[in-house]
DNA sequence: ATTAGCACTCGTTTGTCATGAGTGCTAACA
DNA sequence: TGTTAGCACTCATGACAAACGAGTGCTAAT
């Protein structure tokens, strides 16, 4: 059952190989390998054990050998050779970091399209969980009579806002004393309790000093109620045109169909844990996913997670360049955000 | 060189046969249409001096006709029949100003989206301009001690922001004094006008009141010049993939690629006076147009030109059906948007 | 002016065949 | 006993020919 020395090092070549050509590997152009110095029978021998316990497969009878999801998993849980990034790979990453004056949404949106041009994959960044960062501040500004804007600043600079409608007998005073009320009471909650908080804290308060307060106490608290959903950043959408695995239109469609959903992509991403994964193929529990491994790492602020950066590639993907990219990049995202917000 | 009404009628039938089915239109298919009451060889004679004045094309030395770019212009200048709406059409326009309160970005996303739907068609938005928008209020709110978000509203409910570095010895109330000096002078100014005016009119008025004028100004001059570009909505993406025409991964891929470079989609759809505009081809002046069209439409408030909605789709797309949708969709959009933001 | 008829064109489909990269198995070898 | 040479076999691929059919242009009859 064990896989020996032998088989290990072939399953490791054939694996190597196949990411590099695409192409089914044969007995006889493995024997040629520098690492192997036995015969293409011996190799055939190999490789028809490695076939039988399910690391490789044929494409047809007699063809090369191609790895298997089994084979793709146990390759990257055990034969990543861990690879060093070259100075250009590094200087790429680090210049996303080069503006003096970091708003978050660049920073995510620059890293998702360096890290697709550095691997010629998708990338695909979700952007931090901006329902949990806390109020900062908010203001209301009034555009005519019956609407006005209610802006949200959390913690991490980020802004959020919502148009809702005024009372008709709303005048500028009390919707001042209104705003000093709410950012009194409400700074430092998390946006997606706010909704919770208003009846708690400030409701009470507010009957006191607002003339409208029924209108304006549900004006707002359905404002706050809408769902502040992460965002996803993508680059290199098109980039799997040119893998040749989707020569198939059929295979390509139904890959861009999904990326267009992002709920779809939310569901492929969003639940891991901190550090690196690695789904491959039907892992993914998803149709159009059958050819493609997902990688991703997290980044965080302090302890906090806040989001999550992913390669969507080929399941014929280059495992130890895009680990390695990916570990390089969510440790600098982390440790630049880190910097920046953490002792606010 | 005329065309005589026969031809017309021939030419009117082969561009709206092949938008039906995608295939080369013969004489004897042609003969069968209950319009046309002449035999196939005599349409073949017609079809001869069509194709000499380039009106129709062959695929090949003897397959049917296909409509050239000349045909399809001639067809849209002088020979489209304007189709009405079904009530599906109609409401499912309607159902993008459903919503009661209006937020301008989503009326676009969700314009883009059921155009999308409705023609299975690509469909792109062009968001309203938001530089000519006039300030409405501008507010600062500071982060921590080194940075802060300035905050723009403008007229029409747009929310801009920005993150920007305060001198360290900035204090609260200095700070609000700023802005009250900024709102004061500002407001009411186009947002691409903000830069200059700052210089004219604020200048020596925060000189007069504010400790860090020189860093200040300096910061807040380069936060206003930050281009605030038009945003592109877009809606059906991949809808292109299911076009037959589209069969051909190296075409995709070249239309994909270029609908994902936002300054090019620009360069296609912006330069439009009001009205609907029709391009057919290589009028487009893009390659990876070549088999495409894009039809395009105008919206507003008021008198004045707030952004534009297209369809991009095949050459041998509904045009009928289309303009019918984008004459309805923009009227809708402008009559909306009019009443909304008129009168502030 | 219209149309029936016919030879001709050419893309598409189907079938056959040769090629070659690859296999599994067996027997000989170290 | 593990390794290897040899050989028959498999199957995807590409080339080629034949049959087909949708379509044409042209000519002669109506």
């Amino acid at each position: 059952m064990l896989l020996t020395d032998r088989q290990l090092l072939i399953l490791q070549v054939i694996v190597d190989d196949f990411i590099r050509s695409a192409q089914p590997v044969g007995s006889r152009s493995l024997s040629k390998k520098e690492e192997i110095s036995f015969s293409s029978a011996t190799i055939r021998n190999e490789m028809a054990d490695l076939e039988e316990q399910g690391f490789i497969e044929k494409t047809h009878s007699s063809s090369g050998r191609v790895p298997s999801e089994k084979g793709y998993r146990y390759y990257v849980d055990n034969l990543l050779a861990p690879q060093t990034l070259n100075k250009h790979d590094i200087n790429s990453i680090q210049s996303i970091f080069a503006e003096k004056i970091f708003e978050f949404e660049k920073i995510i949106q620059k890293s998702a399209r360096i890290l697709s041009e550095l691997t010629n994959y998708t990338s695909i960044v979700l952007g931090p969980a901006v329902s949990v960062n806390k109020l900062k501040r908010m203001q209301i500004i009034p555009l005519n009579k019956e609407t006005a804007i209610a802006i949200f600043v959390t913690d991490t600079g980020h802004v959020e806002n919502r148009m809702f409608h005024l009372p008709a007998s709303m005048d500028a005073s009390e919707l001042e004393k209104m705003v000093n009320i709410l950012n009194e009471r409400l700074s430092g909650v998390a946006l997606d309790e706010l909704n919770d908080n208003i009846y708690k804290e400030v409701a009470t308060l507010l009957r006191q000093h607002i003339q409208n307060y029924d209108f304006m106490l549900h004006s707002i608290a359905e404002t706050f109620k809408m769902p502040v959903n992460e965002k996803l950043f993508f680059g290199g959408k098109t980039n799997m045109l040119s893998q040749p695995e989707f020569n198939d239109i059929t295979k390509i469609r139904s890959l861009l169909n999904m990326i267009e959903q992002e709920d779809r992509v939310f569901d492929l991403i969003r639940k891991n844990s901190a550090g690196i994964h690695v789904k491959i193929g039907r892992e993914n529990n998803n149709s159009a996913m059958e050819n493609c491994s997902l990688i991703t790492a997290t980044y965080s602020v302090g302890a906090e997670k806040l989001g999550t950066i992913a390669i969507l590639g080929p399941t014929r993907m280059e495992y130890s360049r895009v680990i390695s990219l990916l570990e390089f990049l969510s440790k600098d995202l982390t440790s630049v955000l880190t910097k920046l917000y953490q002792n606010n």
